[in-house]
DNA sequence: AATGAATGAGATTTCATTCAT
DNA sequence: TATGAATGAAATCTCATTCAT
């Protein structure tokens, strides 16, 4: 007759497992996958090194399964209660919420990302793919088709090309996150996000060249983007 | 008596030394640096394993190295021998240049990126810091000297940053490089660097959305932008 | 106030042991002693692994234990009941019964055989003995009676070593046995056992050269012995 | 270059190798196969134990190369060089030089006997049938060959069954070897093998029971066969 | 008495590095 | 300088046994 009803038992387990995976992130993320070891991660986790395969088959088990433990409770999709824009002004609006919330999610996963990196050569494709989910650059498909009808009503230049449009919007600000919260941890300008995302937000929308008219940017946005965001 | 001349001795020396970088660059990319073993770069270098440290007095020590070595010949700077831009046209030109180029040089090294990856936990911040020389984009300084030169000179916007845009052109190209070139080895969009480069000028330069007039893009430039650059 | 009879008690206990020796035995076969973990033999036997400590104080208990619980059913003396054979017709058909009986217990105890041959580095004389003890080679020197009387009597060779010869009738069966039953589990011969046990009680009884006469064998009993034993 | 030739190398590893499987097999026999340690091994080979990682795969691979190893030089046929036996006395001398050359063998290789039981479980097929082939059991088809002839040639019976015949003859020798010199150690008849052969051969070709006439031995081949043999 | 999570000793195997030749 | 066998530290993983519940 087992002692602990099997409601209780399973959240037991879950916690044992949250705890190990919390642990194995940190150690991955501080050694690379190969230089960590289980006894550095019983130890963070409070627990012997034999427990540790108690829920987890393998080391690498432990590494698949980071993701979707860790991750889970973010992995909504950024865009799907945003409402569609329908000029230039509200798509500036939008892209300010989603670039903030990419910025967002990047740092707060900066740890994930470190394992991502150093455990790369062993990922399987199938693993490569939960680990990118975290950045949801794939999500890029949602903006693309708000591209598409930025272009067809008209606020967005004809000759854009969607697809390629889409990528670049993240990878804007995927260079500061990259360079500053994974690999070097220096920033690379003088300036916060909440002043990045909206320069960037300008800058994928209107250029960097002059406009032939000043009209185009209503300065109350712009104010506002420049106030705090994170 | 040596047999052969000092200098003769150096020059053999030197060649073995990028022998075996070339090796280990090899299967580090390829296995990543931890699961990469001795041997394997031996027998890809064509020696014995106890002959490479009569050449280098550590596995680590051939990770520092490689950048230095491995790249040498191209760390020329991107930029110097092109002529500064004095309007936004001439910085379209520019722009594309600079991002061939760039395009050209991540995927000249992307064996030695994917290797930075894989053995970033154990990189010292010098070590990382030439490992980034590889793609420049320290060298984004330079860019930035330029683009506050356009704003000066009015043919960029009043409002421009110039040490974020600087930082968001390399940006949003090396979104396209990583994930195609580097993490996952598949393409993103299905278009060639040709086509994306000067895509992602017009953005960087024009934004994306709709301009008041029709005016600002000289058809005989972007149809040029159009050709094979790669 | 026990809830249950102390008699009841020591019965309840009695089969929890049956059980787990039981299931101990079929793991032990399956394995070999040292592949067997605790933990197949307690799934096994339909408990959990702390629960076999209750009853056996560790793994090398639970081998000691094996032949004296699980084989004590049919540890009765093989020829206690047979009448003493009294000429060599006699003898043919005491041994045929012997024979049968002897395959039929090593047959009966094929699994626990395995389990001694797995275990045999880790079992101490005595044990190796009680395990012998299931084909009750030993009980050879009851044999080496008979056939001593047999001398006496006349209707066996004055010349004849009974100690050996004793020995060498179950080595006669032993080797079919422990190659189809136990090594390899594959027949040595297309015969059934009702086939080799009287050609062995020939074979034993009166060689495999020619006679002299041919007056040896009364058809009576050949016949016979041809018919199913088993 | 090498300093070593070539043939010296090949001549050296196989020394090495040759080392380490007597080792392995004095440690197995000793201990069993899943008790015994690389390191056990190692050090009855005089070697650290990572060294002997540089000359078999693993472990189990030892277990393999054991019988082939070790056993190669007696592993020709035991029957080949013997003339044919055309009567019962030649027979006679015939199977007391099979049956020496027999106990010989199987005392020769009881240690790697030994290591067969003990190893029994993870024993392939084709592994098991390489360990078997050191008692040559399954040679028993050249003995039935021969006893085929004897019947036909009328000297032996003609009920007799060959083929079971053919295995019941090393039976007869093998329950003393597995006995004595296997299982127990301890001898089960206070006789030698000279002595026991002799007897097991009267057993197989006159059987135990009285003659109706004296003839059938010659004297001279029965004091000969009394003699040492071992 | 029953449970099964926790433990940690111990086993196999890998591999950077050394060094005699 | 080149070699590659030898080394042994260190890592992963298994499992008999304990013990709080």
């Amino acid at each position: 007759m087992p002692r602990v009803s099997p409601a209780a038992k399973v959240r037991l387990e879950d916690t044992r497992r949250s705890q190990i995976l919390a642990a194995a992130a940190l150690i991955f993320a501080r050694k690379g996958f190969d230089r960590a070891t289980i006894a550095d991660i019983a130890q963070a986790a409070g627990l012997a090194e034999g427990s540790i395969y108690n829920y987890f088959r393998s080391k690498d088990e432990l590494l698949a399964h980071l993701p979707r433990q860790l991750a889970q409770p973010v992995l909504t999709t950024l865009l799907d209660r945003l409402p569609l824009p329908a000029s230039a002004e509200e798509m500036e609006a939008f892209l300010l919420q989603l670039g903030t919330a990419f910025v967002a999610r990047v740092r707060t996963h900066a740890r994930l990302f470190k394992v991502f990196f150093s455990a790369l050569p062993h990922l399987s494709p199938s693993a490569r793919a939960t680990y990118l989910q975290l950045v949801q650059i794939h999500a890029a498909a949602r903006l693309e088709r708000m591209l598409r009808d930025g272009v067809r009503a008209g606020y967005l230049r004809k000759d854009l090309n969607p697809a390629i449009a889409a990528r670049v919007f993240p990878g804007m600000l995927f260079i500061f996150l990259m360079v500053q919260e994974v690999l070097v941890g220096r920033r690379m300008v003088p300036y916060e996000y909440d002043v990045i995302v909206p320069e960037v937000v300008q800058l994928f929308l209107y250029g960097s060249a002059s406009r032939p008219r000043a009209t185009r940017r209503p300065a109350g946005l712009r104010a506002q983007g420049r106030h705090r965001l994170t």
